[in-house]
DNA sequence: CATGAATGAGCATTCATTCAT
DNA sequence: TATGAATGAATGCTCATTCAT
């Protein structure tokens, strides 16, 4: 990756190394876990040493938590902008469209947070990630709704996130697939606010 | 505990040790992840050493795969009940809802599922878990139908598995969670079937 | 040492293990500091890998600690002992006597406590060791008396330690020079009562 | 600190680098011990990078070196002044005296010396450091005395390097500690004279 | 049925040091 | 004068596993 042709190229790299420790750790982190992935394999596979990670990561868990915010932020801009926005059905869909939008880009990091909870949970972005998912469950349902229509909404929410990966029994094109899973959210999301 | 009179009872117990280990382990492999779980966590919470887990069994791996078979029968059980009936809404809606009170009964395995599977993945069991979840799946969907369709099934299937933990969001006794869980994932299923 | 015969002796120890790694670690880090003292030089001068240590004792830290609570008991009793008796110029020249023949018998780890007391300091039996020497010190000297007299007993204390390294500048027999650092101690401390 | 005036003050220093990582690495040296400070934590405290304290320096050793070298310069001379003066009692006290002041001075370098005898036995200055005690105590004992004599001589001179610490023990003003030790420490010269 | 003792492999982390810029 | 980026070697520690008793 990478068109643009770079000179030289025995080493073709500079100030690229944390990005490139960001790529690798991602892609081992969601292939193998959070726990089996060990410095070495991500520090081999870049073919750099241990310590240089550490030159550009305090810990392990920094490395997971600064994709964190790097791949997350749109999620919470998407946040911000809902909580601006009236409580209207169009909002809600609109959320879920863009919340679609939003996981595709990032698949890998949720991916990987689906896989790694029970790891995760005991990281710091344990709580940050249960935070923002409690944030957008709250945009869709109504407290005071029956309580099958707030299982829509955040059965709406999660399948969105399953079909990351709970689709792969279904054989299909990954885009006409997580188009499939928006349309089942957004029929949810309605079904859950008429019934009101 | 034990209301029957024992004699001696230094330690109180005694051909139950094989059980007392998959009950710890189970617990702590929920609560922390498999991989963050040591056998000497185990066994000190038994209070017997690492060497006798090794009595009962050949290895780590081996504990939790004797909890994925113990735990997991009923639901082998179901898939083949499942496969012997005729493919109407009506067989669909029950498997749905025996699914359910399966998965309720065995919650800590699953939840341990859900929350391991970079970890399981690699295991011998993830393979079984996968065919398990496919066979499943197919009960539940017919192959010409929608994508659309499909996905519901699959998401019907997945938001049972989704209640044991994506549901913290919303507050309510766990019962009546499941059962709305159970209403949706049905009506999913009978949507499905109907738009066909 | 060990003058018994023992058969067979191909590794020829059994239990003893763990006294064996308090005597190599203690040797070790008399000599060449707690810090630069790794586990791995430990174990291979025992000819066992660095995890049998920690079969035996949890921390690095604990081995040490292991050794002072081992070593260091006859100075507590001692302790014990001085506190009931009555506040007697006999009694302190009682106490100094007893102490440097304490101190000889455990040379070797109050030179190391002697060598090392940045490190030690930030360890646990830092306070412990301090609190020790308070004690001491509260036995020797009157609260009210002279500076000056405070001073004398608190060196007294202080040269008996000193005696176990300070006095390799002068050339003599070792227990000699016991004899007189015990014997100017005593001096120190019978000015110290002579002077209230 | 600084009285006159500097313009501009972007940092606010300029060629004093290498004293400002003295100042800093003596005072962590003191407080932390040799081997746990690391340069990390000087290059830190000084806000700089670790490469910019081996431009002025060759190797962490050499930072003490020089720490040594500057702050033990008086004691040098003052082993120099005492080779060429008469082998008197009044000698010998004003030696004392002298000693006490110089080492007063260079508190921390001397308190630092002697919490990490173990360390710095291995390195360059240990020799040093040892040659110049034993010129010292030669200039003090008389190798022909009795041995308590001796013992006396060693003792007064080690019971001064004492005092910067296991005098804490005592609460009181440092000064007038210092100044009991002293006179304990000439008392002792006195005495060791007297016996002769 | 179980323990005591040990191993071998691995891990995250830290450190003093180097060097091109 | 300094820094940014990196290295090689080491460290304390943990883990699953083994085996004689």
């Amino acid at each position: 990756m990478g068109s643009t042709a770079r000179e030289g190229e025995p080493k073709a790299r500079r100030g690229d190394t944390r990005q490139r420790i960001q790529d690798v750790a991602l892609e081992l982190f969601a292939e193998r876990g959070y726990e089996k992935t060990s410095l070495r394999e991500i520090a081999e596979q870049l073919e750099v040493t241990k310590a240089a990670l550490y030159y550009h990561f305090k810990t392990k868990e920094d490395i997971l938590l600064s994709l964190f915010q790097d791949l997350g932020q749109p999620l919470d801009e998407l946040l911000a902008w809902g909580t601006e926005q009236p409580r209207t059905l169009e909002t809600k869909q609109e959320l879920m469209r863009r919340y679609s939008a939003a996981l595709n880009k990032a698949a890998p990091l949720f991916r990987f947070m689906q896989e790694n909870q029970a790891t995760v949970r005991e990281l710091s972005i344990g709580q940050i990630f249960k935070d923002r998912m409690f944030a957008m469950s709250h945009l869709l349902r109504e407290p005071d709704a029956p309580l099958s229509d707030q299982v829509r909404c955040v059965t709406a929410l999660f399948s969105l996130h399953a079909g990351l990966w709970a689709l792969q029994t279904i054989e299909g094109d990954p885009e006409d697939k997580r188009k499939a899973a928006l349309e089942v959210a957004l029929d949810l999301v309605t079904q859950a606010h008429m019934g009101q």
